[in-house]
DNA sequence: AGATTTACTATTTTT
DNA sequence: TAGTAAATCT
C-alpha cells in the first residue's frame, strides 16, 4: 500500500497552472460539488490537478477514489498525476481509481462472501448473455402451441431489454407489445431462470458487479466500512451514469458529503445503456449543500468549429443554457460536402487526408467519425488501397473478436468445468456438433466433480459427433496436465489444436494468428488464470492491439461513441445521410434529442479542420439507394459553413484534382496554442 | 419423418 | 453476429 512518499513531492503552482474556473474547482474544499464542464473545458486536466491538490493537502492517495467512464481514461490521469506530483513511473499510486464496474468487481471480490457472492465469481459478458437468455427462453417457451408462443420479434426485444437495459426494464414492455400481454409475465420468468443459472454457475454479468455492489453499501456491517474507506469521490462523465450508479455515489458519499461530480449534460449519450440524464440535473437536490461549478471556456476548438456546435445542440428543447465561449484565433468555417455516392466519399476524404498531411499534419491529429462501425468500410478500403494506416476503434474489440473468444473459451472450461457457455462455444467449433448435441454433452459434463473424470464421460452421440468429442476430450486432458504452466503457455497450448480450424474457417487467418501470438505474450505476465479471464472479461487493461499500437502514428477512425472525451486538430464526421444520422429507429423526441446530442459530440472533437460529408446514393449489394442529408445537417445554418458542392466534377487522380485550401501556417498555430499552458502536448488533455 | 447442422443474408451506439 | 431456409443425418 505503501509505493507513495510525501518527500518526493514537488510543490505544484496549482494558481499559474490552471485558470480561475479551473483553480476554484481544484482547490474546493470538502463538501458537495457539481461541476458543469462544456466541451474542450479542460475538465480532464481540472480533475487530474484535483487529485494531485488533495495528495498535496496530505490525503492518502488510498482514500481517493476516482470513478471514470473508461478504465483508460483512469489510468492516464494517474500518469499524470504521477508526473505532475513527480513520481517515479515504476513507483505505485494506490489510489482507488478506475469504471464502475472495475471497482465493483475488486470489492465484490473482498466483502461478496458476505451477500451470498462467492469471490472466486466470473464474468458473464454481454455476448455470453445474450447466448444464455436465448437458451433459456427457448427452453421455456420454445414447447408452447402456437398461439401462446411469443415471437422471434418478442424475443429479441425481451433480450435486448435485458441486455441493455436490465435495470430499467419494468417501464415500458406492456406499452410496446400490447398485442402480446402476457410479455410481462414471459419477461419475469426468463429473468427469474437467468437469476437462477447465474448462482449455480457463480456468474456475475455486468449489471451484477453494479447493484450487488450497491447492495455492499446498504449492508449493515460492510456499509460502514465502505464509508469510511474513501474521503473523497470524484466522478467523471457523470451525465452518463445510471440509477444505480447514482445510488452508489450518493451511498458512498452520504456521511461525509465529499463528492464532486463532474459532466457535461449536452454530451449524455448512453441513455440506451441506461444512463439517466436526470442524475446531474439532480444532484443539487440529492446533495443539498451542493456547489455548483461552471467551466464555459472551450481552450480545444476555433470559434468556427463552436459556433457550428453551439447552432445544431439550439435545436434541442431540453437543454440547461451553458454558454460555451472559444479562445483560439479565428480559422475557416467548417465544410460540408455533399458527394456522389459513398465510394466518392471515401475518395474524398482520402484525399483530404493526403492533403492535410501534406500540409504538415501527422496522421494521429486526424480522426474520421461516423455513427455506426460499419459506416467506415467503403474508407477502409480505400485508405488500404492507398496505403495509409489507420486504427480502428469501435466496432469489434480485440477481446471481443471470434477467435479470442473461442480460445478463451478453452481456459474457461479450465478455470470452472461447469461453466456451459463456454462448453458450448468449444464444443460446437466442432464438425457434427450442433446447439442439441452441444446441450446432451453438458448435460454429463457438469455431473462430474473435476476434468480428470473427462474421459469416463460417454454420451451416445452420432458418429461424427463421437470422432468429435474424443478431439475434445483429448485437449481438455492434455491441457488438465499442464494446468501449472503459466497462461502464456496454456494459450500456446490451446493455439496449437485450434490453428486448423482457423485456417479452415477464416480467409484472412494469418492475421488472426497473430492476434493469438499477442495474446499469449500478453497472457505470459500473469499465472492467476482467474484473474486473467477476469481482465479478458473487464477489458481492464487497453487491448492487446492498442497496446501495440500505442505510439503508433495512424489516421483514426471512430464511431461517435467511442470518440467521446478525445481531441484532434483535424475531424471529419461521414455519412451524415437521413438513412444513418440521426439513426432511422430514434424516433421520440427524447432520442431525436441524444442523436443531437451525439452530432455535437462529433462536432466538439474537432480542434481546427471539420469537414461534413454525405454521400447522395449508397451503393449495396442489392443494387444503390438513394439519400438525402441528414435533418440535422439540413437544419444548419447555412452562414456557418463552406458548401462544397464541387464534387460531380472531380477527377479523382491523387490529391490534386480537389481545391484543397493551403494551411501553411499550422505548424505556428500549434506553437501558440501549446504556449498557452492549457494544451500540452498530449492528446486528450 | 424428425432432428440437427450448415449456408446465407443483413447489421446502431457499449462499460 | 443472428435469424431463417436449405441440406444432411439418424
Amino acid at each position: 500500500m505503501i509505493g507513495y512518499n510525501m518527500s518526493t513531492m514537488i510543490k505544484i503552482d496549482f494558481e499559474k497552472e490552471l485558470n480561475s474556473a479551473q483553480h476554484e474547482v481544484v482547490t474546493a474544499g470538502d463538501g458537495p460539488h457539481l461541476v458543469l464542464a462544456g466541451a474542450g473545458s479542460g475538465k480532464t486536466r481540472t480533475l487530474t490537478y484535483r487529485v494531485a491538490w488533495l495528495l498535496e493537502q496530505g490525503i492518502k492517495p488510498e482514500r481517493i477514489l476516482l470513478l471514470t467512464f473508461t478504465n483508460k481514461a483512469a489510468a492516464e490521469m494517474m500518469e499524470r498525476v504521477k508526473n505532475l506530483i513527480g513520481l517515479q513511473k515504476d513507483n505505485k499510486l494506490s489510489l482507488w481509481g478506475g469504471t464502475f464496474h472495475s471497482v465493483g468487481n475488486r470489492l465484490l471480490r473482498i466483502y461478496g462472501k458476505h451477500i451470498g457472492v462467492e469471490p472466486g465469481f466470473a464474468i458473464l459478458d454481454q455476448e455470453d448473455k445474450k447466448t444464455l437468455l436465448k437458451n433459456i427462453s427457448k427452453e421455456l417457451f420454445g414447447n408452447l402451441p402456437d398461439k401462446s408462443k411469443p415471437s422471434p420479434a418478442i424475443i429479441s426485444e425481451v433480450i435486448s431489454f435485458a441486455i441493455n437495459s436490465g435495470i430499467k426494464v419494468e417501464e415500458s414492455l406492456d406499452a410496446k407489445f400490447p398485442e402480446w400481454l402476457p410479455i410481462v409475465e414471459f419477461f419475469e420468468k426468463v429473468l427469474a431462470e437467468y437469476k437462477k443459472r447465474k448462482q449455480a454457475n457463480s456468474l456475475l454479468d455486468f449489471d451484477d458487479l453494479l447493484s450487488f455492489w450497491k447492495t455492499l453499501t446498504e449492508h449493515p456491517k460492510i456499509g460502514p466500512i465502505l464509508d469510511a474507506k474513501w474521503d473523497y469521490i470524484l466522478v467523471d462523465e457523470y451525465q452518463d451514469t445510471n440509477t444505480v450508479q447514482a445510488e452508489i455515489v450518493y451511498n458512498l458519499a452520504e456521511s461525509h458529503q465529499n463528492i464532486l461530480a463532474v459532466g457535461d449534460d449536452a454530451q449524455s449519450i448512453y441513455s440506451f445503456r441506461a444512463a439517466d440524464i436526470r442524475n446531474i440535473l439532480d444532484f443539487p437536490k440529492k446533495f443539498k449543500n451542493a456547489k455548483t461549478h461552471k467551466l464555459e471556456t472551450n481552450y480545444r476548438s476555433t470559434p468556427e468549429i463552436l459556433n457550428l456546435a453551439n447552432n445544431v445542440i439550439s435545436k434541442n428543447k431540453k437543454q440547461f443554457t451553458k454558454k460555451l465561449s472559444a479562445v483560439l484565433p479565428s480559422y475557416t468555417r467548417p465544410e460540408l460536402s455533399a458527394v456522389r455516392n459513398n465510394i466518392e466519399e471515401a475518395i474524398m476524404i482520402t484525399d483530404r487526408i493526403q492533403g492535410l498531411m501534406a500540409d504538415g499534419l501527422r496522421p494521429k491529429q486526424i480522426a474520421i467519425l461516423f455513427r455506426a462501425a460499419h459506416h467506415s468500410q467503403s474508407l477502409e478500403m480505400e485508405l488500404n488501397k492507398r496505403g495509409i494506416d489507420y486504427e480502428m476503434r469501435g466496432g469489434l474489440k480485440f477481446f471481443e473478436r471470434a477467435h479470442i473468444k473461442d480460445v478463451a473459451a478453452w481456459l474457461r472450461i479450465l478455470y470452472n468445468h461447469k461453466d456451459a457457455i463456454s462448453w458450448q462455444r468449444v464444443l460446437q467449433l466442432y464438425e457434427g456438433v450442433g446447439p442439441a448435441t452441444a446441450k446432451k454433452i453438458i448435460t454429463e459434463t457438469s455431473q462430474i466433480k473435476t476434468l480428470e473424470e473427462l474421459p469416463g464421460v460417454k454420451p451416445k452421440l452420432s458418429e461424427k459427433a463421437t470422432q468429435s468429442w474424443n478431439k475434445v476430450n483429448e485437449v481438455l486432458s492434455s491441457l488438465f496436465h499442464q494446468k501449472q504452466k503459466n497462461i502464456g503457455e496454456l494459450i500456446k497450448a490451446v493455439n496449437e489444436k485450434y490453428r486448423d480450424y482457423l485456417i479452415e474457417k477464416f480467409p484472412d487467418h494469418y492475421q488472426r494468428e497473430d492476434d493469438l501470438g499477442q495474446l499469449a505474450a500478453f497472457a505470459s505476465s500473469y499465472d492467476d488464470l482467474g484473474s486473467f479471464l477476469t481482465e479478458v472479461s473487464l477489458q481492464e487493461n487497453f487491448t492487446v492491439r492498442q497496446a501495440q499500437k500505442q505510439d503508433n502514428d495512424v489516421v483514426v477512425l471512430s464511431t461517435v461513441h467511442q470518440s467521446k472525451g478525445l481531441e484532434w486538430p483535424a475531424v471529419f464526421i461521414m455519412n451524415l445521410t437521413t438513412q444513418s444520422f440521426p439513426h432511422p429507429l430514434a424516433v421520440t423526441e427524447h432520442e431525436q434529442e441524444e442523436e443531437r446530442r451525439l452530432l455535437y459530440v462529433a462536432i466538439t472533437r474537432a480542434m481546427k479542420h471539420l469537414y461534413l460529408t454525405y454521400p447522395m446514393s449508397v451503393y449495396r449489394f442489392d443494387g444503390h439507394k438513394s439519400m438525402q442529408p441528414s435533418i440535422f445537417i439540413s437544419d444548419i445554418d447555412g452562414n456557418l459553413l463552406n458548401h462544397n458542392e464541387l464534387s460531380r466534377n472531380i477527377t479523382y487522380a491523387s490529391g490534386d484534382g480537389v481545391s484543397y485550401e493551403s494551411d501553411g501556417d499550422f505548424e505556428d498555430h500549434e506553437k501558440n496554442e501549446r504556449s498557452d499552458g492549457f494544451l500540452p502536448d498530449v492528446d486528450n488533455w
